[in-house]
RNA sequence: GGGGUCUUAGCUCAGCUGGGAGAGCAUCUGCCUUACAAGCAGAGGGUCAUAGGUUCGAGCCCUAUAGGCCCCACCA
């Protein structure tokens, strides 16, 4: 048998287990018939990612859940893969390039590709060796890429679909344009801040002369692009003047005064200027009036050369030159200072700027109506139940998805034109010929939104569009897991891709989780700079101790603070597992063959044997039930009590007299009973920590004899709840002596008695039963309860009266060390307890004497309330006596 | 403006279908007891935000209030 460290030390475990098991293929999941399939694809990682905290959380439930269920017979996959991130991995090659002094443009398209590929195969790697770090039991065959030839084929396919039914359209649309990416982005990319501004009072001069028009704008730049001045239709202040024209200051052009609803009387001076090219509003407002889009910026948000004078100025630059001209001609009226929320890209929080231009759209109503229908009717659940609501309103709130991309890195449009004569075609194909010229066509230069290809994961991954036994076995899959940032943009497009293109919702449950933040709350980001490096915490701890910490005391969808002192405390509990099962291990081999005792006879069993047996089946049985309703926290919390509480703390401290005796048949039943409940331990702990429990699992089999080269607690049968170990007798009973151990050592620390200070017992009890269940147990009440001897009576006779003494339910245990008692003290202690105890009888007595309550509540619940009663009338009767005899 | 969520021990958080308030850390007191001092045995510490309501019974359900956080939204 191998030794075991005194510590648990995972540095050398992990990465050895990882490559058994990858070596012997126990994450690989086959279309099986005969069994049931468990389905969870990963929400792939960027490629220019690191490993982040939110990751490791992520990908530690997913773990969990799928060796949770392989254990429970089901045929598991975790179909593991990374994203190619468009906006974001080319913004870090064209990054990585302007320090070598070149563009994009410089290199040409092709060039291009080929660089990204590249850093693709460079750092692609890098994201997926680190999950592998965390114990994640990734199915690795079947790793994918959102832009693998398959996944390709796929968007193909979805895109030729969509357009066929008039899904998907191209217009020319006002859409969130960001300056510094240089490409359009979509309605849940743009993140909105408040940023100071101002509020710049202009009036524009009637053309007729008649005086002029006030209006406020935060943006007076986009003055230039100003086709019409709007008010509301009925605002009895400007209505003479609709349909007048005023001189557009510092341009001349003539722009209408017009009418329109979209105006707030309110607001203002109820003058909107109106700048269809600029301002998503004011572009509804030009359609509906018909008004000119004039555009004043560049892509790169700088004055267009019709403005001479402003031209290739940047917008802010040009805001300051504007304001300044047009204070020279009086336009200018006030400067206020004014808060406002101004959008963003999420990338790289340029502010963006609306921008119309000639765009691909999803249309998006027709399908978020089946996506709502889907967890209305429960097909899709989400746990925690209430982001239901935020999913709900996000997609009965929808707008047209802008997926056209101004990038080279992506899944490029399939579609062509035709220079000639403007034909355009959308095919599958790589290639297309006009089909009225003839003539050779041109390929649209942009590419999708990346959350085009990660909306098909659920199915591109299994294959679709073939019809592949995978997708018909693996689909639907079981459970996602992410995070409550990512429901807009990723599981509500899978939702409605899954429906629109299998005709079944990708998953049955949406398992939300929260944010990792920092030990002050504060969202974990780089440029705070309070990021924890989840490989930094494993190298210090080890995997098995960051997924214990992740998991444990947290619930669905909340947010939580990482300490390291969390970290250290997990760390704790593995090498408490580590030493009982040491423990365990030096006994069997000290037992020699009797220690691999594979079988017994269950009237062998003792009482301790039985309770713990007991609480162990308890233990499945709740464990099982959390773990299926995701209560991951719960279950896992349940299983370090059982462990740390139930079996080393007591468990093993009342065996330890029968393993240093000499009575092998007890001994035997112990070491059985020890190994039984340690196993059975081990499996529910094993996805929680997979490294820790493999090496003992593995170690304990070898120790039993029965360790075979593929042996492994993770394809070993989850426990199941069997009757055959439901002790509540023997449970019943060694709780009781367990509450006089708790009482006995509450009185010896009472009275400053040392456990090294020995004493006599005397249980005294008027019940057959009661002394029976002392006698049984005799061995280990007397070890833990520091007792020289134990001395069963049925009164008290022949006991020092002035002993000291605990009652508990039904019996009073003397402990005779008068030299060391201080009797005040012990009338104290006593005047106390009876205090205690008047209140529980009063509280029991109240209940029991309310009418209501016998004729509402359940029969179970009265029942179980008189019993209490009888027992702490029986402890005040034995307490009250007691303090009689001090007294005198 | 709309929606969500939270408020429980000194700190961070659990509390699953309503039935006598829990954990980890911190604090205090004893213990190097041959699995573990990364440990063992004790102890202190809470009007479960506030006010109503439903109920035999409320930390949990309902309503309002206060404060915190988050998301969504076109007020120029």
């Amino acid at each position: 048998m191998k030794e075991l460290s005194k510590t648990y030390d995972p540095k050398d475990i992990e990465e050895r287990l990882y490559n058994f098991w990858q070596d012997k293929k126990y994450f690989h999941a086959t279309v099986r018939p005969d069994k049931k399939p468990y389905t969870i694809v990963i929400p792939p990682p960027n490629i220019t990612g690191q490993l982040h905290m939110g990751h490791a959380l992520d990908n530690t439930l997913q773990d969990i859940l799928i060796r949770f269920k392989r254990m429970q017979g089901y045929e598991a996959l975790w179909l593991p893969g990374t994203d190619h991130a468009s906006i974001a991995t080319e913004a870090k090659i064209v990054e990585a390039m302007a320090k070598e002094g070149i563009t994009k443009e410089d290199l040409g398209r092709e060039k291009f590709l080929e660089r990204a590929w590249e850093w693709k195969r460079q750092y692609g790697g890098r994201i997926v060796s680190q999950l592998k770090k965390m114990g994640s039991s990734c199915d690795w065959d079947r790793e994918r890429f959102t832009m693998d030839e398959g996944c390709n084929k796929a968007v193909k396919e979805v895109f030729v679909n969509l357009y066929k039914k008039g899904l998907i359209y191209r217009g020319n649309r006002i859409v969130n344009w960001c300056p510094h990416c240089l490409t359009t982005i979509s309605d849940a990319e743009v993140n909105y801040e408040d940023q100071a501004g101002h509020f710049w009072h202009l009036r524009y001069p009637y053309t007729d002369g008649s005086g002029y028009i006030e209006m406020a704008t935060t943006r007076p730049e986009t003055m230039l692009g100003d086709t019409a001045v709007a008010v509301n239709p009925n605002d009895e202040r400007y209505k003479a003047y609709i349909g007048k024209t005023v001189t557009l200051p510092l341009v001349g052009r003539e722009i209408p005064v017009i009418a329109d609803d979209y105006v707030d009387m309110e607001f203002g001076t109820g003058v909107v200027k109106i700048t269809p090219a600029h301002d998503p509003n004011d572009f509804e407002v030009g359609l509906r009036h018909n008004l000119p889009v004039i555009n004043v910026l560049t892509p790169d948000a700088k004055i267009v050369d019709e403005y001479p004078k402003y031209a290739g100025m940047d917008r802010y630059e040009a805001r300051k030159e504007i304001v300044k001209d047009l204070q020279e001609c009086g336009a200018l009226t006030e400067i206020e200072d004014y808060s406002h929320n101004v959008g963003t890209c999420y990338r790289c929080n340029t502010t963006i700027e609306p921008r119309v231009s000639m765009q691909w759209f999803v249309k998006m109503e027709p399908l978020a109506g089946p996506a709502i229908d889907a967890v209305k009717t429960g097909k899709t659940k989400f746990v925690p139940e209430h982001f239901d609501k935020t999913y709900y309103h996000w997609l009965e709130n929808i707008r047209d998805w802008c997926i056209s991309r101004q990038l080279w890195w992506g899944h490029r449009i399939p579609a062509f034109y035709c220079d000639c004569c403007g034909e355009m075609v959308v095919t599958k194909e790589d290639s297309a010929v006009c089909p009225k010229c003839g003539k050779p066509m041109r390929q649209d230069p942009d590419t999708l939104d990346t959350w085009f290809s990660s909306a098909l994961w659920p199915f591109s991954t299994l294959g679709w569009p073939d019809k592949t036994e995978e997708l018909k076995y693996f689909y639907p899959t079981s459970t996602l897991v992410t995070g409550y940032d990512i429901i807009f943009f990723w599981v509500i497009r899978m939702m409605f891709s899954g429906i629109e293109h299998m005709g079944e919702v990708p998953f049955k449950t949406v398992l939300i989780h929260g944010l990792v933040r920092d030990s002050q709350g504060r969202k974990m980001s780089k440029s705070l700079g309070n990021g924890i490096d989840p490989l930094e915490v494993i190298d210090k701890y080890g995997a098995d101790a960051l997924r214990f910490t992740l998991v444990t005391g947290n619930a669905p969808g909340n947010d939580m603070r990482f300490y390291w002192e969390r970290v250290e405390a997990s760390r704790n509990f593995a090498n408490k597992v580590w030493n009982a099962s040491r423990f365990i291990m030096m006994n069997m081999e000290q037992m020699g063959e009797d220690g691999k005792v594979t079988s017994i006879d269950m009237s062998t069993l003792t009482d301790a044997d039985r309770w713990i047996l007991s609480k162990a089946n308890d233990l499945v049985k709740a464990v099982t039930e959390n773990m299926e309703n995701f209560d991951l926290g719960i279950a896992v919390g349940k299983i370090y009590d059982f462990i740390w509480e139930e079996f080393c703390d007591w468990y093993i401290e009342m065996v330890k007299p029968r393993l240093y005796g000499e009575d092998m048949t007890s001994k035997k039943a112990a070491i059985w009973t020890l190994r039984t409940v340690l196993t059975e331990s081990l499996k529910l702990l094993h996805p929680y920590m997979p490294f820790l429990t493999e090496e003992i699992y593995r170690t304990l089999k070898d120790a039993e004899g029965v360790m075979e080269e593929g042996t492994s607690i993770m394809i070993s049968d989850w426990p199941v709840y069997s009757e055959t170990f439901a002790f509540p007798k023997e449970e019943e009973a060694v709780e009781l002596i367990k509450s006089a151990v708790t009482a006995m050592r509450g009185l010896r620390s009472d009275m400053n008695v040392p456990p090294s200070r020995k004493a006599k017992v005397y249980v005294v009890s008027a019940e057959q039963h009661v002394r029976d269940i002392f006698e049984g147990s005799k061995s280990f009440f007397a070890a833990l309860g520091s007792a020289s001897e134990v001395i069963l009576q049925k009164d008290r006779d022949g006991i020092d009266p002035d002993a000291v003494s605990v009652v508990i339910p039904n019996a009073t245990v003397f402990m005779p060390f008068a030299d060391l008692v201080d009797i005040d003290k012990e009338i104290e202690r006593l005047t106390k307890e009876k205090a205690r105890l008047e209140g529980e009888v009063k509280r029991s007595t109240g209940m029991l004497s309310n009418e209501k309550f016998i004729s509402k509540a359940p029969e179970a619940k009265i029942a179980e309330e008189k019993e209490k009663l009888a027992k702490y009338e029986a402890m005040l009767a034995q307490v009250s006596e007691r303090l009689a005899h001090l007294a005198k």
